[in-house]
DNA sequence: GCCTAGGTCCCGTCA
DNA sequence: TGACGGGGCCTAGGC
């Protein structure tokens, strides 16, 4: 299954085979693994300066690249998709360069030690969905809003107002306007802030009652 | 240099054989790298689904996993560090499956096809420095005032007052309370805000002239 | 343990 | 294009 045009592994390459190998893959557009000794600079928004180690490299087919420890959810050193590559020996060294512009940055790679290299081109057309964001739960209650209070009648989601967005807006059995902020994790006082606002805008607006309900699966000490 | 006990490499093994490396690399606590066609499932803080695809499975060896597609900077499915695995045949298909507790999270994978597979222990010992935070520029300013402005002297530095933090806390020349937030990047209506707000809660409590100074490189148009 | 704020945040969305 | 807010954000620092 894994052909050698679909993957091409080398253990251990001389740092010449790893400067070839590195090279035909960013010219591909292939998926470029290493794993070796290697020090990074980084410049752009910030600055950044890490000593040697072994670490992983990955530069994906959209120009994006990972420098991951072998600690840690995220990589020490990055750079976003669009990059573009320059690669080459530097004396004993290999280097590779990734620039993006806009904001321009630069960060580069140095190996002198190569354990591992890996280009491929991987297939994924494989459908992604994630489930319980806090839209789902607008959807939620918006098909059922006596989830919420009995009585209550949805006007409308996602209505703009003064300060910036409201999520569900409706009228409760009393005729008041209700305002529906939903928050999918525990609510902090930004939250409030943010309902609050909504509620004095409203408030200013129509000259009439104007209720507040944050929907949220706990709240800070600031209720 | 990379000898058989740091990196160990399978190229287009069997399931057996993978499931086997897997089992040893998990407990030996060693960074685990696969490349074969998978499927994901995820529940916890939210729930998804990640239909069949050729990816990257990488585990470190602090129980952090990542999950990559061909594209993105971002990881498609993850877990922190500190997860406890699973893994094993079941049927045709390879699992490993990572658990985390606080918050109860479970990943799963499951490959039909792999490509390659990588066990290996990387020493990185290499220290990390960034430059240029807001870290950086409060030290610059506490270093000498007189970059924002003449005769200002700083009194204290992140003191705690009502809202929330100050970032740097001074007197001017005229002896008025002179409060400083610092943005490393352009700052939008939420850092006025936060200003406004720490500027307020001080006259409030001093009862008398406060200043606000915003320190960033740019201002979006609500200055 | 909870809570808060920063991040080279990244990323989508919309004016 | 910039501005704004969400994220399974993650991570570090207080309390």
């Amino acid at each position: 299954m894994p052909d050698k045009e679909m993957i091409t592994v080398l253990e251990a390459p001389t740092r010449e085979e790893a400067a070839e190998a590195v090279k035909s893959a960013l010219s591909r557009r292939r998926i470029l693994m290493m794993v070796g000794n290697c020090w990074v600079n980084y410049q752009g928004r910030a600055r950044s300066i890490l000593n040697p180690g072994e670490r992983i490299l990955i530069i994906k087919e959209d120009g994006s690249v990972l420098v991951h420890r072998p600690r840690g959810y995220e990589p020490v050193n990055w750079q976003p998709p669009g990059c573009i590559f320059h690669s080459g020996l530097e004396g004993d060294v290999l280097f590779i360069k990734a620039v993006r512009r806009k904001p321009r940055e630069v960060l580069q790679v140095f190996f002198d030690k190569i354990y591992f290299l890996a280009a491929m081109s991987l297939l994924d057309k494989g459908e992604f969905s994630l489930h319980a964001s806090e839209e789902e739960m607008q959807k939620a209650i918006m098909n059922q809003p006596s989830l919420i209070e009995d009585g209550l009648r949805i006007i409308a989601y996602e209505k703009k107002v003064e300060p910036g967005f409201v999520d569900v807006y409706g009228v409760d059995r009393d005729g008041r306007l209700v305002v529906i902020e939903i928050k999918r994790r525990t609510a902090g006082k930004e939250a409030v802030l943010q309902l609050s606002r909504y509620v004095d805008s409203l408030r200013g607006e129509h000259g009439r009652k104007v209720r507040g309900i944050l929907v949220a699966p706990k709240i800070a000490r600031q209720a």
